[in-house]
DNA sequence: ATGCCCTTGTAACAAGGA
């Protein structure tokens, strides 16, 4: 089985490039993160015609995720149990059972500057996705894939310098992803397939991804059940060349059974 | 080479992204 996480800044902007992706890719599970698109408007059909069904949670302008499969997907949830919202709940969270395995698509609150409202809203997000996935990774198999808006460590940003009092870095936010993993999920981390270093993210301005100036901010976090059948993980960078890619690149996996 | 902000909503900019 092969699934992936894939931030595309927009579906119907990305939706050419998405598809050329998922034919030549071809996984069987993708999560979607900043789709920013409203339910009715998203390209169901047209991911439909590659053998894939939706499940998307919009709200339109901004945010928006969703799971394809073309192995099913069952039981979906919007949403989770305790998610604060700024102030009312927003469309970040979406899972629903696909091949024996439960997959969340999420997408963190950027959290803006350590001194905004916007950042005391993200550690509170991170800390109820906490409590909620500690339920969730109690039921079965587990996976938790998507855009976490934090760099684990100083290794996971290109220059820890530049950030420095930046959001996405500070120790609050790293507790809390340390918080997520301590209920009993690892960090699969995808081979960088250039670089040392397995950046997901560049920012479009001053020619970062040609300098390889990234972050790896979107990540796969899976139960050790899921975690021992990862037979390859890998940076789909690719994706991030050419004609209007957006600035996440696909983090790839592939799974025994 | 991969190549030097992008997207959406709304109407020339505003806002958010990270």
């Amino acid at each position: 089985m092969r699934f992936a996480t894939w931030n595309v800044n927009s579906i119907k902007a990305r939706l050419p490039r998405l598809l050329e992706w998922l034919d030549a890719t071809k996984p069987d599970v993708l999560c979607l993160q900043e789709t920013k698109v409203a339910a009715d408007a998203f390209p169901s059909a047209e991911v439909g015609e590659l053998g894939y069904a939706t499940a998307e949670y919009g709200q339109g302008r901004w945010n928006g995720v969703a799971l394809l499969s073309r192995i099913g997907l069952d039981d979906v949830r919007r949403g989770f149990a305790g998610e604060p919202g700024y102030p009312d709940p927003e469309a970040r969270a979406i899972s629903a059972l696909s091949g024996g395995i439960r997959f969340m698509s999420v997408y963190v609150p950027n959290g803006r500057t350590p001194d905004d409202p916007h950042y005391t809203y993200k550690l509170s997000w991170l800390a109820a996705l906490r409590t909620a996935l500690a339920t969730d990774v109690a039921a079965g198999p587990l996976v938790v894939a998507g855009d976490f808006n934090v760099a684990p460590t100083d290794d996971d940003v290109w220059d820890p310098r530049v950030f420095a009092g930046a959001t996405h870095v500070t120790p609050p936010e790293r507790e809390a992803l340390a918080g997520i993993r301590a209920v009993g999920l690892r960090d699969v981390v995808g081979r960088p397939l250039k670089g040392d270093h397995p950046f997901t993210y560049w920012d479009y301005r001053a020619g970062m991804f040609h300098q390889n100036k990234g972050m790896r901010i979107d990540l796969v976090y899976a139960s050790p059940d899921v975690a021992g059948r990862v037979t390859d993980a890998v940076v789909d960078r690719e994706a991030r060349k050419g004609k209007g890619p957006s600035d996440h690149a696909p983090i790839v996996v592939d799974i025994d059974g």
